[in-house]
DNA sequence: GTTGACATTCCCATGGTTGGAAGGTTGAGT
DNA sequence: ACTCAACCTTCCAACCATGGGAATGTCAAC
């Protein structure tokens, strides 16, 4: 199988497969005589399993220590409980943080009346120290993370 | 002010004083005969309006409008208010999609044992295709985005 | 033998932020 | 005057996942 029947195979782009071989998350592929990449059915059930991995929020770091895991028959299921529920508690505490963005931006915009008039409360709370009231209670604690922005 | 007086009465490091400057977030600083940037209170107010729009989860781009329809005094309420609104439903959208995450592998978790015996639901379930109940029902759209890293 | 659909490598970009290196400036203490 | 620490400057690289594109090579079918 070349690169591209495994990417279709798997759901992950050939781009995608190149790259998790280059940081070391996929061993290095086969190579035909050509120098062309080819997969058996071995490597296409991993790259799902990769996906599904992803897909469910599993970092690649993760996902390293989860394939280890997974190849390992001896290796008792705690750990992968273990790695499951940091992951999980992780994402809770995003979505708590999200949350209370959410809910104070709600806040805000229904203080807002959105016509034509020049005043706004919104821009007000995020001018002013003093206009603030719950907004910056919720917000100002340190939770900004990098790259939550919405794809497209 | 030089930079760093900046940084600690804005609360933006002065790392990041400058990058804005750089993506011309904030226009260029002053300089100093030794081409040290100073900064004003007018400055500083603006680093702090910033700083709340990032803690508020507002991408660089969107508190570039907010900057301009901040510093219109003749802008309606209206355009605030939809960028407001427009960027609440992002981040609606993104919590839904970390829910459904945590949702199917939290049903996950709870299937495992986590004992020392190495047979785990968890893991089977991300490599089978057929162990994929709700949990791939409840994962496979098109929802990962980049970056959901969680910081340290 | 040409064409089209593949493959390869390499570099660049995104988003926000941080880190470091290598070097110049400032101000205070000796 | 000299030194030292604390500041500043620029540039470059990294994180993470992903995609775009260029330049080039290969394989199949017609």
């Amino acid at each position: 199988m070349n690169i591209g029947e495994a990417a279709r195979a798997s759901g992950i782009s050939a781009k995608m497969i190149r790259h998790y071989e280059s940081i070391g998350l996929i061993p290095n592929a086969g190579r035909s005589l050509s120098g062309y990449r080819y997969y058996d059915k071995k490597n296409i059930h991993t790259l799902r399993f990769i996906r599904r991995a992803r897909t469910a929020g599993f970092s690649a770091e993760q996902i390293k220590k989860l394939l280890s895991l997974w190849s390992d028959q001896q290796r008792p299921a705690r750990e992968v409980k273990q790695l499951a529920e940091q992951h999980l508690s992780q994402l809770k505490e995003r979505i708590n943080e999200l949350k209370s963005m959410a809910a104070a931006l709600s806040e805000l915009i229904m203080h807002c009346q959105g016509d034509d008039r020049p005043d706004c409360p919104i821009l007000k709370s995020l001018a002013d120290e003093d206009t603030t009231q719950e907004f910056n209670n919720s917000l100002n604690k340190p939770s900004i993370r990098h790259g939550q922005s919405l794809k497209k």
